[in-house]
DNA sequence: CGGGCGGCCTGGAGGC
DNA sequence: TGCCTCCAGGCCGCCC
């Protein structure tokens, strides 16, 4: 489901919804998530905790509970969370509940299993195997020309795949790494390594600008995505490339492509990007 | 060691 | 209506 632009969207909606509720309580379900989920360690580092924080790195979003645990969540490609009351009722693959202060529960539903839930030490942050190898945020500073074109030299991997390379930067997955190529120009199979730097940085600015676009409308809404207070997100309709195989390019009229990279349902214009 | 790709899961869409 | 195949936004880990 969610690229980097929905989580962050999930994030900002949260905040409102949890800061300063108390965890009371905590059932699961079903462990069975990507990881088998830690019940115990859960309930141990988070229950009777308040949250004071909401947090994102790439695609992982950080729950905090001060000083006491953080719960590290990812909602792989179906996974999301719903904010409600005890009356509301269960919709089907809930795995978790989070029994929250003032009668809210805060569940989270995730019918393929691909995200995860795991409670951690604040100080396990910066360790955490599932985090010590994340390249920078996209849209940080940090993130910029220089760095990427260092990546990219003499690599013959083609740049998308490159690009959404969570080593190299986190947050750009399939629909934004077609996008993204789109607006830079460049062709999808182009190796890394045959760039210039001028293209290159095209190319980061192009990254920064199709995700801080989508998180201001709130996301992608292609299949299943909504945010916890079950808005949609509006980033569908401008999409240029992804999912518009056979139709014309908004640009200069040719006819969309798609082609299979890794596994993965690439879209591009054959006239526009090179 | 870089990097391609299989596999994890379920459900919806579309063809017949 | 039903069955079958294909496809899906992520990511770890295996293997070349």
């Amino acid at each position: 489901m969610p690229e980097l632009p929905e989580v962050e969207t999930v994030r900002r909606g949260l905040i409102p919804l949890l800061l300063g509720r108390t965890i009371e309580r905590i059932v699961i379900r079903d462990s069975r998530l990507r990881y088998p989920v830690a019940k115990r360690r859960l309930q141990a580092l988070l229950s009777g905790r308040k949250i004071t924080a909401i947090k994102r790195r790439g695609k992982y979003l950080l729950i905090s509970c001060g000083s006491h645990g953080i719960l590290l969540a990812h909602l792989g490609m179906t996974g999301r969370f719903q904010f409600c009351t005890p009356r509301t009722a269960q919709a089907s693959h809930t795995h978790a509940i989070f029994y929250l202060s003032g009668r809210k529960e805060l569940r989270f539903v995730d019918p393929r299993r691909f995200g995860m839930l795991e409670a951690i030490h604040p100080e396990e942050v910066a360790k955490h195997s599932l985090l010590v190898d994340l390249g920078p945020e996209p849209l940080s500073p940090q993130f910029d020309g220089t760095l990427l074109s260092s990546v990219c030299h003499n690599r013959k991997r083609p740049i998308k795949n490159l690009i959404m390379d969570a080593k190299v930067v986190v947050g750009v997955g399939n629909i934004y790494a077609s996008e993204a190529l789109h607006w830079a120009g460049i062709h999808p199979h182009r190796a890394a390594g045959r760039l210039s730097h001028a293209r290159i940085e095209t190319l980061v600015d192009a990254i920064k600008n199709v995700l801080g676009r989508a998180i201001s409308v709130g996301g992608t809404t292609l299949r299943d995505f909504s945010d916890p207070n079950e808005e949609a997100g509006y980033f569908a309709i401008e999409l240029a490339v992804y999912d518009r195989e056979g139709q014309p390019c908004h640009t200069c009229a040719r006819v969309i492509k798609r082609s299979i990279q890794g596994n993965r349902s690439t879209f591009y214009c054959p006239a526009c990007q090179r």
